[in-house]
DNA sequence: GCATGATGATCAGCATCGCTGATCATCCGC
DNA sequence: GCGGATGATCAGCGATGCTGATCATCATGC
């Protein structure tokens, strides 16, 4: 599922209560796709975070994390090049994340002004349990698509994100 | 495109100046659906968003527009059940609107506690304005899609939404 | 070398949105 | 009628995004 999307993802939105009766959408507004992957995203997002809340993970704390694992450490700049996150809230984020030592900054060693963000092992264990949640959700998410159409889908999505 | 999507989609979102460059999505997030849906909604918004400036529109508007031309008036409540918004973030928007004269607030004939919300003729014009906008964005965005394709995408978005 | 412009990180301040919890008026079922 | 639901509102908080400025440092051209 969402491991994290920090920005357009870490916005704070109604929790459906998943439980909860939805009311339908209306057709009128289901016309449009953008109207679809807002409210796609209100949901995904709201189930997510309530997960994360379980095991007192904060959401855009994934994303980050999860970036820092694969490729190493990296400046706050390309963290938010890649994330596709502005700047200055790429500031917060980091501060939030080695208020809570899930990362640390380092010094950079060929660029002065920079940091190298860096996961820690407490890090790593977070970002080992956020992702079994995603892992979990991804699979029921799409489990009435074969995979012919999950692909259709995936690549609609790529296309949309542009 | 995305009509309008108050609530997950009134969200202040980067504007990626669509003629910059991005990077491409790092393949170790987009094997998440949530992700994707996150990044492809910030995205459409922005690019929504964008137009809808140029005609001195706000984006919130839309939706609730939307709605009150095809089913006429309704309670603030109502309006928030059927677009998934905080019936106390709807008391701004209905504020809002009601400031540009969009649309307005009648007494209900049979309940003294609610409000009608109305559109009103320069709201309708104002619709009338977004609705080419979003129109127009419809038409490109899924243009290498083909119609069987675009069915499973308007599926599979429908389910995520829930 | 050195001036100049670009870049990385940060901050203050503002705007938007969502939510909680309270209040008040009114409706509805018993 | 009475008590519990419901509609609208508000204050206050928290999270996010952005602008524009600052400061340090890098990199380029001369």
């Amino acid at each position: 599922m969402l491991i994290i999307m920090p920005s357009a993802a870490c916005v704070p939105m109604p929790l459906l209560p998943l439980g909860a009766p939805v009311e339908p959408l209306p057709e009128c507004l289901t016309r449009y796709t953008g109207f679809l992957v807002a409210k796609a995203h209100q949901r995904l997002f709201s189930i997510f975070a309530e997960e994360c809340r379980k095991h007192a993970v904060e959401v855009p704390h994934a994303g980050i994390l999860h970036l820092l694992q694969e490729f190493g450490p990296m400046s706050q700049q390309e963290l938010g090049r890649k994330l596709r996150i502005d700047r200055t809230t790429m500031v917060k984020f980091i501060d939030a994340l080695e208020k809570h030592k899930l990362a640390r900054r380092k010094n950079h060693p060929q660029d002065r002004r920079a940091y190298l963000v860096e996961i820690t092992d407490a890090g790593g264990k977070v970002l080992t349990t956020v992702s079994k949640i995603a892992e979990r959700m991804e699979a029921e998410l799409l489990v009435r698509f074969t995979e012919p159409e999950r692909r259709i889908i995936r690549r609609a999505l790529l296309t949309l994100a542009g």
